[in-house]
DNA sequence: GTCTATACGCAGATAGAC
DNA sequence: GTCTATCTGCGTATAGAC
């Protein structure tokens, strides 16, 4: 207790306002969506979301920043956890791939308008990121290939299909239907192991 | 010859205007484009598109519209034709799904934004359309299944894992690269007959 | 650090002549 | 069927007081 407000509050509104804006344009999308509409939500003026970010652009990479690099921290620590077999790193993968995709899912969506609405520099440090992912996720299937566990013909491109999968789960999976998420982590578990020709099933 | 000039102009024009909507979408987003930014493209006043189209909405209802409907007309048909087996279906679907991707990819990702920019009528239109695909190939699989061709534990997840996985090859794929496009092509048939498990690899 | 007020431009869409 | 001219609203962004 005893905090300073002012020390609080800076980091605690930003918070709320990505908050605000992710949902906003998860709803209508990036571009129907003001400024005024994001203060609005939050409950602050216009004239205060250009204290906290300097554009509307800006709002929308620091939401797919912190998303990104939640995402690779979360998920590549595991994958090069070399005492874990890549099996079971792959495993582990797919499990936090849909859990992360299910639980952020406005926050994952908003990254659609990223092919027009963010600038170069912005772009290269979400591609960036994204490369991290597929690097260790490449990586791991590949070593799985060498120790025998996996049998795939083109490393790259099966991971490609296997990642493709995964992030299409977030188009269509309704987590009030009658699959379950861990029925669905399951299934898809399997399917990826078939992919990967892994030897046992289990 | 002879033909009357007014009775061809107009979807001509019709035709043009769909052709750099698509191009202008795709490159900046359905949202950074303006009317008369298509119009100056076309090389027509920003009014004339109003005697096309009703608004802007509807020019991107038009291009979804057009190319969701040539889609499926190109592969439900095929997957539909009994006098193929189940394996050979799905592995024109796979051909034609790529293939139309790549051809004609401007006027696939301007998809993207119909999730806000369209009303619901017209993305119901879509949907139906998307349906008609979607379940063509889950039922061929389901085929597959019961004639022995095809063995999946769950016919309904491993049809979108197909598609997603196919729906994927859009955001990466780069015709000019090294991987050509008939390699890809190849290569995805033969993942997809693994996920399908089918018993004679051809 | 938050507000009110406002500048400024551009977008969608229409009127009405030719 | 195409044009020029124009209306109208909204959106981003800033100035400057508190």
């Amino acid at each position: 207790m005893a905090r300073k407000k002012s020390l609080d509050d800076g980091p605690v509104l930003r918070g709320q306002i990505l908050e605000k804006a992710s949902g906003l344009f998860y709803e209508r999308g990036y571009g129907a969506t003001s400024i005024r509409d994001i203060a609005d939500a939050v409950g602050i003026s216009s004239s205060t979301m250009y204290h906290h970010f300097t554009n509307k652009q800006d709002v929308l990479h620091a939401i797919v920043s912190r998303f990104m690099t939640d995402f690779v921290d979360a998920t590549v620590p595991t994958l090069r956890d070399r005492t874990l077999s890549p099996t079971e790193r792959i495993r582990r993968a797919v499990r936090l791939h849909i859990e992360i995709s299910d639980d952020r899912r406005p926050e994952l969506l908003v990254g659609n308008p990223i092919r027009y609405a963010l600038d170069p520099a912005q772009k290269e440090q979400g591609i960036k990121l994204q490369s991290a992912y597929h690097d260790a996720v490449r990586e791991t299937i590949d070593e799985g290939c060498r120790s025998g566990e996996f049998s795939v013909r083109d490393v790259s491109i099966t991971t490609m299909a296997v990642l493709d999968m995964l992030n299409g789960v977030r188009e269509w999976f309704d987590p009030g239907g009658t699959l379950t998420r861990s029925e669905l982590v399951g299934r898809y578990t399997d399917i990826v192991m078939t992919i990967l020709g892994a030897q046992s099933p289990r």
